[in-house]
DNA sequence: AGGTTCTTGAGGTACGTGCCTCATGACATT
DNA sequence: AATGTCATGAGGCACGTACCTCAAGAACCT
């Protein structure tokens, strides 16, 4: 017979009695208003890590009568991940809600650097908690993150993160582990060996560098008989994605294996169709959408990694939740793992 | 300049409002108290479904001044599985307290049918609101929850389902789609075909009958080279399973493939290993253990399937969240995915 | 000493829901 | 017609936090 009320959590009225302060002069240190002195501030700050107190984030949403906001800034384009993305915020609109939170999607040009940094920076704190953005590494979008931090605003990076800024939490998969992954595969894939080529959406991007890197040092160490002979870049871009692929089957009719690790995904497959589905080339792209789907189904693709969006606005979400507890410089979040997909496995 | 008091959140308020009825009986009808005659309480309901009306939860639990109880029943024993789900509950504890709910775990003796059937029976509804199970398909079980779905406690089942029983949600993978892709796979190693044992743990839960149907069927289906010799139960023990693994390997030494769709992993490595890793044979297992990572390190193992149980809690527990509100019949769930690694991809 | 500013306490209301009591009116039973 | 039962309303207190006002004391200045 436990006794439930020893194991309570504490409140901000045991860390008043604790500090030996009133309930005002708590408020005031929690809620970084001024009029307290530093010496108080202290008893008080002792108190609450010796009681191990934490803010009830439903009370205090529920008193401030408002809803955390959290915006999502999502690349447009014709990039079929990003719209799952998109999707997934609609998607955890509704229960979000029920938990006091209030999601937003903005959709922006992808890669425009400027465009992001400018909305970041229109961005009011009273209207936005916690903004989320997938960003390429740019000084303007750094210093946006910067700005934004400062106005009190929590930034996260999602897909591709930023290192050096400000931002609070990065939401992804680990690239070069997926590399890595991809380089694995094809090579168990190729016993004996063959050429293969890389297709890649931009390496501005951290997340393609990153694969890139994972990819080729993997196939190195492990695969020395897999040689990679073409290195492209489609933009993310369908019908560019597709002339490259286009491109290197005409170019090299004994490829052995094709790795995409951007998106353009339904140029890739129109292209491997148009070649005839019964090659004997591997396939391994990225993200679990409608095309990558088909070419599973179609056999064009032999193997899909994926991110789950579904699982990264979840991690974001919650993330979310945490850093507006205004505790510690970022959230813990669950590691997004990396799916693999077959056509057996399809979800 | 939208204005956000118009889209607030319905309260029970509204509700009464709409309704033309009091807070009292707004309230009644909410938590099934007695005393509204149909007539009024379908008044309620309408102005409810009209407005969207969701009771508050965090508001909710806050003024019961009392947290949401959910008691995880799993499996004791040499299944290193069922202790990693144990872990994950321990790791969702704190996090779960501040969103005021309580977790419990309690373990049983595996394929004690009796025993969890007792210990559902005893279950306060005050004390417990929501049960989640890791069940064999036996009538005492489905009886007993019954009985507590009857007295206001909700029940979950984890890992293998309990159809044909109150059980509100099932957590878990798709077993036959599991089954599937090890077939797959297995079927891609083996372009040659050749013979493959399969080893379960007890045909009598449902998941391993589920997995060893999917295997079967896509064997049958996409590889027809490709032939099954030996069916064994192991008990998801690790001596039993490694005697059976042993055996297997001595009776057919030229054996292509096994799959081990059941626990005792730590046998089955240790049975590889004696037998030399650098065998042929290409090896599938489920669960990501310290067993099968140690396989899979090792090369006894060529690849885990897995069904992430940090994730499985995580649903587990937003979906006893969910329950709580007592609205429709089951939760809406994210579906669990099944994991596949290989020695590049471990987490 | 007088005035000014800073610090702190006391206490209230609000948020949305649960749960309780008490009163009142409607209806059915004898 | 008197009595009892049922349906409903009215209202209050509680949960933990935010945010406000008002008053009083402390500390500083000249």
């Amino acid at each position: 017979m436990t006794d439930e009320s020893l194991r309570r959590r504490a409140t901000v009225h045991d860390v008043a009695r604790a500090a030996g302060v009133s309930l005002a002069t708590v408020d005031r240190v929690l809620n970084g208003r001024p009029g307290v002195r530093a010496a108080t501030a202290e008893k008080v700050e002792d108190a609450i890590s010796k009681l191990g107190f934490s803010r009830d984030l439903n009370a205090s949403l529920m008193a401030r009568a408002r809803d955390l906001h959290v915006i999502f800034f999502i690349p447009d384009g014709s990039n079929e991940f990003m719209d799952s993305l998109a999707a997934a915020v609609d998607r955890r609109f509704g229960p979000a809600l029920a938990d006091r939170m209030h999601l937003e999607t903005r959709r922006m040009r992808a890669l425009d650097a400027l465009a992001l940094a400018q909305n970041l920076d229109a961005l009011d704190p009273r209207a936005c908690d916690c903004a989320v953005i997938v960003a390429s590494e740019e000084p303007e979008i750094i210093a946006a993150v910067d700005a934004a931090h400062r106005r009190g605003i929590a930034v996260m990076t999602l897909v591709s993160d930023l290192p050096g800024s400000a931002r609070r939490n990065f939401i992804g998969i680990d690239n070069v582990a997926a590399g890595r992954t991809a380089a694995s595969l094809l090579g168990r894939f190729l016993p004996g060996g063959g050429q293969v080529a890389v297709v890649a959406g931009s390496l501005h991007l951290r997340d393609h560098a990153e694969r890139l890197e994972g990819f080729k040092s993997a196939l190195a160490a492990e695969f020395e008989s897999v040689e990679i002979i073409g290195l492209a870049e489609g933009h993310d871009e369908r019908a560019e994605t597709g002339d490259i692929v286009t491109g290197l089957l005409d170019q090299h009719p004994d490829l052995a294996g094709l790795y995409n690790l951007g998106a353009g995904n339904a140029g890739l497959v129109e292209a491997l169709e148009r070649n005839g589905c019964s090659s004997h080339l591997r396939v391994i792209a990225h993200e679990l959408t409608a095309p990558t789907r088909a070419g599973l189904r179609s056999g064009a693709i032999d193997v899909v990694l994926d991110q789950n969006p579904d699982g990264e606005i979840r991690e974001a979400i919650s993330a979310a939740r945490a850093l507006a507890l205004g505790t510690g410089r970022s959230a813990e979040t669950n590691p997004i793992e990396i799916g693999i997909f077959l056509r057996d496995n399809l979800r």
